[in-house]
DNA sequence: GCGACAG
DNA sequence: ATCTTGTCGC
C-alpha cells in the first residue's frame, strides 16, 4: 500500500479547480469504440474518507473481464485534497486512485470509476479526468442522477432511457436488474456510450452496481479500516 | 436569492 | 461519502 502527497499545485479553491476543468476537458476523446466488453481487463476504482482524520483510502481492482475474476489489486492513503463540492469530486479523489493505479502489477484496461464522465455540469466529471490524466479508457457508473432528468427504462434488465441535460444527452439510465432502480452511466474518455452500457452490463451479472465497483468499494474501505486503526 | 447537487 | 437499528424480501 502506498501513501500520497497532495500534489504540488493542486487547486486550493473551487475557481481554480473549474479552471482546472475547463482546460483539461478539451483532451477527451470520443472518436474511439473502446475496448469490448468480455476481453480482456476491467478495473474499479472507488476511495473512503475519513473527514474527521483528514485520511482518504483509495482502491483499483483488476478484474479478467470474461470470468470476472480477480487479477489484482492495489490500495493508496493520502490526505484529503479537496472538499466535496458537486461537480468538483474528482479534485477530492484523483491524487489518491493514480497512486493506487500506478501500483498495480497489470496494465488496468478500461476503468469503471465511482460517478459521472461526461455527465457534468462542465461535461468533465470524475471518470474525464482520470481519463485524461491517465490516458485510459474510462466509464462512470453512478448510483444518483446527479442534476439531470431521465424518464424510467421499461423493468427488463438491459433496458435503458437518455440522462438529460435539457435537450442533451449526457448518458444513460441503465437497468441492471429487472425491477430495480437504474445506474446512471456516462462515457469517461477513449470510448462511447454504446461500450460503456455493455460493460456495464457485462459486470452486472447478479447485482445493482458492477463487479468492479463492488470490489473497489470493500477494498478501500478496509484500506481505510486498516490506515485509520480500529478493528 | 433559494434550493438541488456524483461521492 | 458517513452516521446507524431494525426491517422487509429472496
Amino acid at each position: 500500500m502506498t501513501t500520497v502527497d497532495i500534489p504540488a499545485g493542486w487547486p486550493a479553491t473551487e475557481e481554480e479547480a473549474r479552471a482546472v476543468q475547463d482546460e483539461l476537458r478539451v483532451r477527451v476523446l470520443l472518436d474511439e469504440t473502446g475496448p469490448p466488453p468480455g476481453t480482456g481487463r476491467v478495473t474499479g476504482v472507488d476511495v473512503a474518507y475519513d473527514d474527521e482524520r483528514d485520511v482518504v483510502a483509495a482502491a483499483a481492482v483488476v478484474l479478467d473481464a470474461a470470468s470476472l475474476d480477480v487479477v489484482a489489486e492495489a490500495t493508496a492513503v493520502g490526505r484529503i485534497s479537496f472538499p466535496y463540492v458537486p461537480g468538483l469530486l474528482a479534485f477530492r479523489e484523483i491524487p489518491t486512485v493514480l497512486a493506487a493505479l500506478d501500483a498495480l502489477p497489470v496494465p488496468p484496461g478500461l476503468v469503471v470509476c465511482d460517478g459521472y464522465g461526461l455527465a457534468h455540469p462542465r461535461r468533465f466529471g470524475l471518470a474525464s479526468h482520470l481519463g485524461v490524466v491517465t490516458g485510459l479508457p474510462t466509464i462512470g457508473v453512478a448510483k444518483n442522477p446527479f442534476t439531470f432528468t431521465y424518464d424510467a427504462p421499461d423493468a427488463p434488465r438491459g433496458a435503458s432511457s437518455p440522462l438529460l441535460a435539457g435537450a442533451e444527452e449526457v448518458g444513460r439510465a441503465l437497468r441492471t436488474r429487472q425491477d430495480v432502480k437504474p445506474v446512471f452511466v456516462s462515457v469517461g474518455h477513449r470510448t462511447t456510450l454504446e461500450t460503456a452500457c455493455a460493460h456495464t452490463l457485462a459486470l452486472t451479472p447478479r447485482f445493482r452496481l458492477p463487479e468492479t465497483t463492488r470490489r473497489a468499494d470493500a477494498l478501500c474501505r478496509r484500506a481505510l479500516r486498516e490506515a485509520t486503526g480500529g478493528p
